[in-house]
RNA sequence: GGCGCGGUAGCCAAGUGGUAAGGCCGAGCUCUGCAAAAGCUCUAUUCGGCGGUUCGAUUCCGCCCCGCGCCUCCA
């Protein structure tokens, strides 16, 4: 069954497929600014695009996917970055990108095979801007910078059905400094000293020094990395216009070809039922949902699997309390279901994620199927999700014939693999103990082990009265913050 | 004002023209020196309201109520 994806500019789901004779799929996905920690509503994109990534590498064959993200490293919000720190422009972009990173690899997204600097692709922003002057779709303004005429392309306004829309006319646009018209868009900002510090380029033939605008970083990229026809476009509904809307006029003017085949916008993350913002208190970033105590990889549980990728979804912290809660148990269920299968504790963890063998061939029966099956459905994670737990219950309750479960493990891994849930033993998800703790954890499990009840179970209140528990196992125990 | 999305159990959430997946929370059971953990079982006669189409609607149509997002540089 092929991938089908819901594509916003035909309002319908289609098949995602290479359009190349190479076979290769070729992916650019909207990527974050660097001038700040990036927050979870911006991951959550993110965080659904290395799902359809993943999907795409098994669909297509790891090596026939090339998936693009870029980083926007000069606008006016990483020069207002620089104003502010009055330090340069690289010095800021490269502390956020690293920022941008780590967040990314502690969510277990995959590195993007490219993943270009707006800022190291100036020349061919100009390039395009000058064919883009030349062909009549561009025009210089008065104080040098440069304007994509809307008026020049006919088809503007069809991903976003601008034309039906009303215009808001608001102050920002109206006093719109040298444009012919308020709907163009700038391709290219003459360079303001007072603003820009020492950010400029020379500028387009025509044009004087200064700066790219926004929309043009994103199809010069494209072009150069992917060509200029793409199979899949990507990003949050809040760029479909006008980002997506102008990438697409400049791109068609200046290449004569459809610029991307299909697109895809996911829809945004609330939080507490709003919109996130530093003013009401709800700006998360994943830095401040681990000083909570929540475990990266729950929340890209939280962010991917809780809801649809096409419908807003509530952020809650009961949800980020759920999310951890549900993917405890998924480990616990791992690790048993390995045991079953003759593996030692722990060694699911070595098993072949991605082995892609089983998973097309299976009957619908099979709930690991089904899984997939949902996921090809316009990406449907939360459907694919409870086919997953129905897996689990299956492999609870029945059990599985010895010869067949390392199969039926190695396909749930491979959900797994999809949905990005890295695998870390459930241990990891535990607090680590300070050492006063643990002394007097290792002491209460001597007196157990001698039969000294009385003095275990002192122990264990003293234990809770320092804020932990000590759950007792067979071998051994594990230490636990006490639960509010 | 315009464009768009949604209202399903205490909370989150999938879904279909034939009679409601799953997760969290809660309860019971098993297990256990205690305490947990873990597993099992149970938890919506009902899908915002009112009409309509239909043998039959949560699912299609109309109206109404409520919530949310966006409308030029925010994923």
């Amino acid at each position: 069954m092929p991938i089908q994806l819901y594509d916003s500019l035909t309002r319908k789901l289609k098949p995602l497929a290479p359009s190349q004779p190479d076979g290769v799929f070729r992916f650019y996905n909207c990527g974050p600014t660097v001038y700040a920690p990036a927050h979870i509503g911006n991951f959550r994109t993110f965080v659904i695009n290395d799902v359809l990534r993943r999907l795409l590498e098994l669909e297509f064959g790891k090596d026939k996917v090339r998936h693009v993200r870029n980083l926007t490293d000069v606008d006016d919000r990483t020069i207002g970055q620089t104003q502010k720190e009055k330090r340069p422009l690289a010095e800021i972009t490269k502390k956020w990108t690293d920022h941008f990173h780590a967040d990314c690899a502690a969510l277990n997204c995959l590195p993007p095979h490219h993943e270009p600097t707006a800022t190291g692709y100036i020349r061919e922003q100009v390039d395009m801007i000058q064919v883009l002057m030349e062909k009549g779709n561009a025009y210089r303004a008065a104080d040098g910078s440069v304007y994509f005429k809307v008026s020049s392309f006919a088809d503007y306004g069809r991903l976003s059905r601008v034309r039906e829309r009303e215009l808001l006319v608001t102050d920002a646009t109206a006093d719109s400094d040298h444009k012919n018209s308020v709907s163009d868009f700038a391709l290219w900002k003459a360079y303001k000293p007072e603003e820009d510090g020492d950010v400029k380029w020379p500028g387009p033939r025509g044009a004087g020094e200064g700066r790219p605008g926004w929309h043009i970083e994103c199809s010069a990229m494209s072009k150069a990395l992917l060509g200029d026809t793409i199979d899949l476009h990507t990003g949050g509904v809040d760029l479909l216009f006008p980002h997506h809307e102008n990438e697409i006029a400049q791109s068609q003017c200046c290449n004569g070809k459809t610029f991307s085949n299909h697109w895809y916008h996911s829809e945004h993350l609330l939080v507490d039922g709003t919109t996130m913002s530093k003013s009401k208190g709800n700006y998360y970033t994943l830095g401040d949902l681990v000083a909570k105590g929540y475990s990266p990889m729950a929340v890209r549980y939280a962010l991917l699997l809780l809801g649809h990728p096409r419908k807003q979804l509530n952020f809650t912290l009961d949800s980020m309390h759920a999310a951890q809660k549900a993917l405890e148990r998924i480990y616990a269920a791992m690790d048993r279901a390995g045991k079953d299968a003759g593996l030692a504790p722990g060694d699911f963890l070595r098993l072949p994620q991605a082995d892609t063998s089983g998973i097309k061939q299976l009957t619908q029966a099979n709930p690991f199927h089904r899984c997939w099956l949902s996921l090809c459905g316009d990406l449907n994670t939360p459907s694919a999700l409870g086919e997953f737990f129905a897996g689990i219950h299956a492999f609870e309750t029945h059990g599985v014939p010895a010869q067949f479960i390392k199969g039926e493990l190695s396909l749930a891994l491979t959900i797994l693999w999809v949905f990005g849930i890295g695998l870390v033993k459930p241990s990891a998800l535990q607090a680590n103990a300070p050492v006063a703790i643990t002394a007097l954890a290792q002491k209460r499990w001597v007196a157990k082990q001698t039969k000294d009840f009385a003095s275990a179970d002192a122990l264990r209140k003293e234990l809770a009265a320092a804020g932990w528990s000590m759950l007792d196992g067979k071998d051994g125990y594990k230490l636990e913050p006490v639960k509010k």
